[in-house]
DNA sequence: GTAACTGCAAAATATTTGCATCCTT
DNA sequence: AAGGATGCAAATATTTTGCAGTTAC
């Protein structure tokens, strides 16, 4: 709990009922979570634009990251060291399950780098496994 | 066109103008469309719904495939050798040009395998780099 | 001729914006 | 007390569904 206040001071943010339990959402999980999951997991308690309002705040910040998804929905994602340090270094695998649909970060795990075509310059890269993962095997 | 055709045919799928007219946005574009891309490409001239069902239908039959993106837009592809074969081997590289916006399947970069922690299965995996493309740089 | 595709209408869902009120500092 | 955050209402955008008419084969 201190930590999560230290998450938001640290980041100039004022602290209120749905910024700490969205953000204690993040920290209690290791899975990532889209818009609909927190709506879900807080009850409804805070209203739907509020929780969009949050996420996009987080996301500024770089308290939280978004992680690319081949639907249409945004997955969002707090990764330790990021917040420890205060700045984004989401540069880790990601793998979804497809049997629990969670989406964990391979906090461990680089993504490794690729050689391009000529004329292609990298900046940054992200990567996405899906399979089973370990509660699930 | 020939190609157009043969690929709809291929495919069991009758050949209609809407077909037509976005199968060959993607035959003669190398980056990725998104929804509003096509609709705009074909001037509007077909029903918002016939772009969303023409494109589930290329999805299904494995001519196009979704690509991953950060925002919550979906963007599809057609690769070509996937295209030639009637199957899916998006195993490649997805480039997306933070100057233009285009999103380009680098069909000759495969991607890397990754070690992953114990217990976890990979399946399939997707890379996406960002970064300036060799028309922009 | 028949099955399948399209367009229109409308429903359902998702996201954004404006503004008055309330809360944090 | 002041600035920012929230909730509500409403506008806007996106996606899905049903159905009647049309088209491909």
């Amino acid at each position: 709990m201190e930590l999560l206040l230290d998450i938001l001071k640290r980041n100039g943010l004022s602290v209120t009922e749905s910024r700490k339990s969205i953000l204690a959402l993040f920290l209690q999980r290791e899975a990532a979570l889209a818009h609909a999951d927190i709506e879900k997991s807080t009850n409804e308690s805070f209203d739907r634009v509020t929780v969009y309002r949050t996420l996009q705040t987080f996301v500024e910040k770089g308290i939280i990251h978004n992680i690319p998804t081949t639907d249409n929905s945004i997955l969002y994602a707090l990764c330790k060291d990021n917040c420890e340090e205060g700045h984004h270094h989401d540069n880790h695998v990601h793998f979804i399950c497809t049997d629990c649909e969670k989406t964990i970060c391979l906090e461990d795990v680089t993504v490794p780098h690729v050689k391009l075509p000529k004329g292609f310059k990298p900046h940054h890269a992200a990567m996405i496994v899906k399979g089973i993962c370990d509660d699930c095997k």
